[in-house]
DNA sequence: GCCATTTTACCGCTTTAGCAGTAATTATTT
DNA sequence: AAATAATTACTGCTAAAGCGGTAAAATGGC
């Protein structure tokens, strides 16, 4: 499954779970109603700040993964 | 630190540990080296789409974190 | 069945992300 | 210090994300 529509099936779930529709989520997310509807039907490319704006909403954080990230964690306590 | 900033550092971190310079993860990410740019600059909005293509090339994964995340992936094991 | 709500899908329109090209500024190396 | 490389910062342009409005499907309740 590609990433969008992983997208797409997180937002949609957890949107129904907290008993909205698409336009009262966009209303909250302060974004249109279109956008919503894009993000949950797993549109191509949406952009990054709209979706973080409906995620927030949701209650949803994004984590970052990778080799190297304690190695920068470590390299930042430096400071 | 908001979040378009966090991935700049995250990005930028990755690439310089890579060995690549702007253009060259621009090109073996398939965007523009102004992409690479805008993300390293923390510009406050930019193209899923093209912040995934780059986080593929460092080896870098997202992952989506929620109280209900548990709650979603065990309805789906039912199917 | 019918009705209300919601979702899906379009429409023009505006804003903006991304593009290549170029130039200037800022490291880095010799 | 000088030359080279890399980054930053513009430019004009094209493609597309997002917008509200509207209308048609789909869904759920009575």
């Amino acid at each position: 499954m590609d990433f969008e529509k992983k997208i797409a099936k997180i937002v949609r779930f957890h949107r129904m779970k907290s008993g909205l529709n698409q336009k009262q989520l966009a209303d909250h997310a302060g974004v249109g109603k279109t956008a919503v509807f894009d993000i949950e039907k797993g549109k191509e490319s949406i952009r990054l700040s709209t979706l973080m704006k409906v995620l927030e909403v949701l209650n949803i954080k994004i984590k970052f993964e990778s080799p190297l990230m304690n190695v920068m964690e470590d390299e930042n306590e430096k400071s």
